[in-house]
RNA sequence: GGGCCCAUGGUCUAGGGGUUAUGACGUCGCCCUUACAAGGCGGAGGUCGCCGGUUCAAAUCCGGCUGGGCCCA
């Protein structure tokens, strides 16, 4: 009759633990710390399964915590930077940053991102996450950028920051640096021009496709494949290109298509993202043939002035004049647009700021083994990546909606002058620099328009959130933290950012553990996209089935793999929930007048004692490092199929001391394992049926389960019981009887059936039986029905010869090979020669008989039940 | 193309050399039993992606292939 109504239970505890601050973190307490380097959510509004998963699974391991005595620092807190909002806030008011005012600009982009918050917010609440606002940041407030700004003073005064070129997206008719997310694509149709480079000293010359002839005058190399054969003799050689008689060497490169134009490519400074690759492997000097406005530089020659097209044209007609253009073939390809003014882009070298990261790659690789790895497999994913690294962390970009840089430049002999750390937060936009003039030449000091990488900000969090340049001694408290959890797409970009800042400001790792779980997939495995219109919106899930519903699919997602979402996991958390809220009704009626201490237990007793003691220690052993589908499903067989389904069903008819406290105690652990999963419906049943016996205001203030005792003879007993139980259910079942219906007598028989000797009124009150009987071994005769070879000891002790082993003793008939290991060993001919196999290599499968007896027998181990209906 | 990971009944999943391969959902049959029919009991359903190798023994270890996921500034 009664169900669990999610929606509104759910309600009525979150606003309890919202007003009673239930998730606080004390920064007075001595309790020990375990913080949490919570990600902070990227202001982008809907919530995705995906988020609701994550944080579901960063909030088990902050519910687990808090429970075990920690001080849990989970801070609420949002990502509010970057492109994506930028991208945004000009499609929603139809302006560029080109032509807004820089101010008002951030304040369109703040306003925007704002405007989710309070959203974001309530979607963390109907999640049942944890999070304490009292620890609250977001990445955009003054508070947050100052500490970005104070690091990186740090890191300028150290000589670690410095300033060179380096290639952007740039796009020639918005005269801006562009971002990944800016660059749209579109399908074209060009020219591949087929032009001859003669060989350096040789006659011969080899022929080159290209699409870019108007970049010869940026020419540094040709590449071909290395197992290019035809042309593997040209490699060392040297090729002077055409037009502008540049000599570049030839190198071998696998990079290079074989089968595209020649299979024979120069490499320009830049043509395509192909060349961007190469000049970055090959650390080519680069030279700039493209100015900013789209035109052609000194460099081109007679071509300088001109735009690209026009250069371009000009030059193929030169080509073909000068007979070195061999061919043109039509050539499909996609070009990069501005998704402004949908001009192409070219790839420009611009001045950048650059942080020193390659020269600690190898502290990086110590810091990375220091910290523990959730999967382990992770950290070689952080370690390739590391040991990849080509060049240096280029700090900056040209955008408006992030971090400013602290930093002035002279404008006659471009010396930067660096913020003092008082100064922090500034905008050398907006506020005036520590000094009045260039210390070096006595120039005007102008305020650095660009703005820091968004990872800059984000791999400050544990700085951030450890107080530092705050609290001094806070800091040195809570520095490192406890625990990282993210997802592995970040890993190249948050854990590794996060890593290289501790080590360069504290020579320290940032946290002691990282967690990284996978994503969550549509239903049939592909990734989820809006384009694709598969997503699928959490909400509705919510109300249906409800958050710990939810949170029971989260569960089931192991860390680190990709998951398919499946709704039925969620169906199966709801149940779980109904199941959990009825065994709390059920089970209440026995709490009236729970003894204290421990009473004289019955075996049944002792046997879920036993079972639950071990499943406290398994569940735990999960949680310390992180696999929460395997402490999920071991609570959930526990609570489902061996409390509710065997031991309750056992003592239902039972009112005593003993049973009592086990159930109270046994349900009461039992559902603290739970919390961290399903924090309202437990807190529900506790406040229910737990709270006034106690004592505690909720369940997730209350400390983690204890095992209580391991009794392998209970155990033992417990189980040869409830299987013969549910042997007796089955026949019942099977039988057509009503489950409830009376039985005469009920007699065991066997070795193991004095087992039950102290269970026989467990028995008679389960089965309804008006008598049971534990009957003497002695009116049975004993028949063996198996003889199975033990091939972990077989193998190791006999290796080839088992084989053979196996295949006799399985053609001997069962009593036979019986009656000859009775004897001790069994001689086996294994080709030609004797083996003699001892009677340890086997096991036996026995039935027990009683003759001439007119009663239903069944076989359960090595017991045989015999019921008189 | 490179690195890491994944592939197990109809579907999803556990298991990482040694009895009869785990569980959920679905499916079939039975049961209103002093909480829960959103429940209980029982059954059917698997060449553990493919091809090789190592081993007395491979779902499990190794190599290759096929298909999928994430990342590659």
């Amino acid at each position: 009759m009664a169900q669990y109504d999610s929606s509104s239970i759910e309600k009525r505890w979150e606003e309890k633990w919202r007003t009673e601050e239930t998730y606080r973190f004390d920064p007075e307490s001595d309790k020990p710390v375990f913080s949490i380097d919570n990600p902070p959510r990227y202001t982008s509004g809907s919530l995705h399964l995906g988020h609701a998963t994550g944080y579901s699974l960063i909030d088990f391991a902050a519910r687990y915590k808090r429970m075990r005595g920690y001080n849990v620092f989970f801070p609420l807190c949002f990502d509010v930077n970057g492109t994506p909002i930028e991208v945004k806030v000009e499609k929603k008011h139809g302006i560029t940053k080109l032509d807004t005012p820089r101010q008002e600009y951030r304040r369109l982009c703040e306003e925007y991102a704002n405007g989710f918050i309070e959203e974001m917010t309530h979607h963390f609440e109907i999640l049942g996450e944890s999070m304490d606002p009292s620890i609250y940041y977001q990445t955009d407030a003054p508070y947050y950028r100052r500490i970005t700004q104070l690091s990186f003073v740090d890191l300028f005064n150290r000589g670690l920051v410095y300033k060179a070129n380096f290639p952007v997206n740039w796009c020639p008719g918005c005269m801006t640096a562009l971002a990944d997310a800016e660059v749209e694509y579109r399908d074209n149709v060009n020219k591949l021009n087929f032009i001859k480079f003669k060989i350096e000293g040789e006659d011969g010359d080899v022929i080159i496709a290209t699409t870019r002839p108007e970049l010869l005058c940026t020419c540094k190399a040709v590449a071909v494949h290395p197992d290019d054969k035809e042309k593997a003799h040209l490699v060392g050689k040297r090729l002077v290109a055409p037009l502008f008689g540049k000599v570049v060497p030839v190198i071998s490169d696998p990079k290079v298509q074989m089968d595209y134009g020649t299979g024979t490519v120069m490499i320009c400074t830049i043509g395509d993202k192909d060349d961007l690759e190469w000049v970055m492997k090959y650390h080519f000097e680069m030279e700039k043939g493209i100015d900013e406005r789209g035109r052609m530089t000194e460099l081109a020659g007679k071509y300088a002035g001109m735009t690209v097209l026009e250069a371009r044209e000009a030059a193929i007609q030169d080509l073909k004049d000068q007979g070195i253009m061999v061919k043109q073939e039509d050539n499909p390809q996609q070009v990069s647009i501005c998704w402004r003014c949908h001009s192409p882009i070219e790839y420009l070298q611009v001045p950048q700021w650059f942080l020193k990261t390659t020269d600690f790659k190898d502290k990086i690789l110590e810091r990375a083994k220091e910290i523990n790895w959730f999967p382990e497999f992770m950290r070689i994913r952080l370690e390739d990546w590391t040991n990849s690294l080509e060049w240096d962390w280029v700090l900056s970009r040209q955008r408006i909606f992030a971090t400013p840089i602290p930093v002035w430049e002279c404008e006659k002999c471009g010396h930067a002058v660096c913020a003092t750390k008082e100064m922090c937060y500034c905008d050398p936009t907006l506020d005036a620099p520590p000094v009045d003039k260039c210390p070096e030449c006595g120039g005007r000091l102008i305020g650095c328009t660009d703005v820091f990488d968004t990872w800059m900000d984000s791999s400050g969090s544990s700085l951030y959130n450890t107080f530092w340049g705050r609290d001094e001694e806070l800091h040195k408290k809570l520095f490192p933290m406890s625990l990282r959890p993210q997802s592995h797409d970040i890993i190249r970009t948050w854990a590794f950012y996060s890593i290289l800042r501790a080590e360069q400001i504290e020579q320290s790792i940032p946290w002691e553990n990282i967690m990284i779980h996978g994503f969550i997939m549509a239903p049939d495995g592909t990734p989820m996209h809006s384009s694709i219109g598969n997503v699928i919106d959490p909400i509705p899930i919510l109300e249906n089935y409800g958050a710990d519903a939810l949170r029971y699919y989260a569960a089931t997602c192991s860390l680190g793999i990709d998951h398919a979402f499946r709704e039925k996991d969620v169906v199966r958390g709801r149940k779980l929930c109904n199941k959990v809220f009825n065994i709390g009704q059920f089970v209440g009626r026995f709490f009236e007048g729970v003894p204290a201490g421990m009473p004289e237990l019955r075996t049944s007793d002792k046997w879920i004692l036993s079972k639950y003691s071990r499943v406290v220690d398994a569940v735990t052993g999960y949680f310390e490092v992180y696999q929460f589908d395997k402490a999920m499903k071991e609570v959930e067989t526990f609570i489902w199929h061996e409390l509710a389904d065997n031991y309750i069903e056992m003592v239902k008819g039972r009112s005593d001391d003993a049973v009592k406290w086990t159930l109270y105690n046994v349900f009461l652990g039992s559902l603290k394992m739970l919390a961290p999963f399903m924090p309202h419906v437990t807190e529900e049943v506790y406040q229910d049926r737990f709270r006034a016996i106690d004592g505690c205001s909720s369940i997730h203030l209350t400390s983690w389960p204890e095992s209580v005792l391991v009794d392998e003879d209970a155990e033992k007993a417990g189980d040869v019981l409830s299987d013969v139980l549910a042997a007796i259910r089955a026949w019942k079942s099977e039988k057509k009887i009503p489950l409830n219906a009376e039985l005469g007598m009920v007699e065991l028989v066997g070795e193991d059936a004095k087992l039950l000797e102290s269970a026989k009124a467990d028995i008679m009150e389960t089965t309804k039986a008006r008598e049971v009987s534990v009957a003497p071994e002695a009116e049975l005769t004993e028949e063996v029905v198996g003889v199975k070879p033990v091939h972990a000891k077989l193998g190791p002790a006999f290796k080839a010869q088992a084989k053979a082993i196996v295949a006799a003793v399985a053609a001997m008939s069962p009593a036979d090979a019986a009656s000859r290991l009775a004897e001790g060993k069994i001689e086996i001919d294994v080709d030609g020669e004797n083996v003699s196999v001892g009677a340890e290599y086997f096991e036996l499968d026995k039935r027990l008989m009683l003759d001439g007896k007119a009663v239903e027998t069944l076989q359960v181990g090595n017991v045989l039940v015999l019921i008189e209906q």
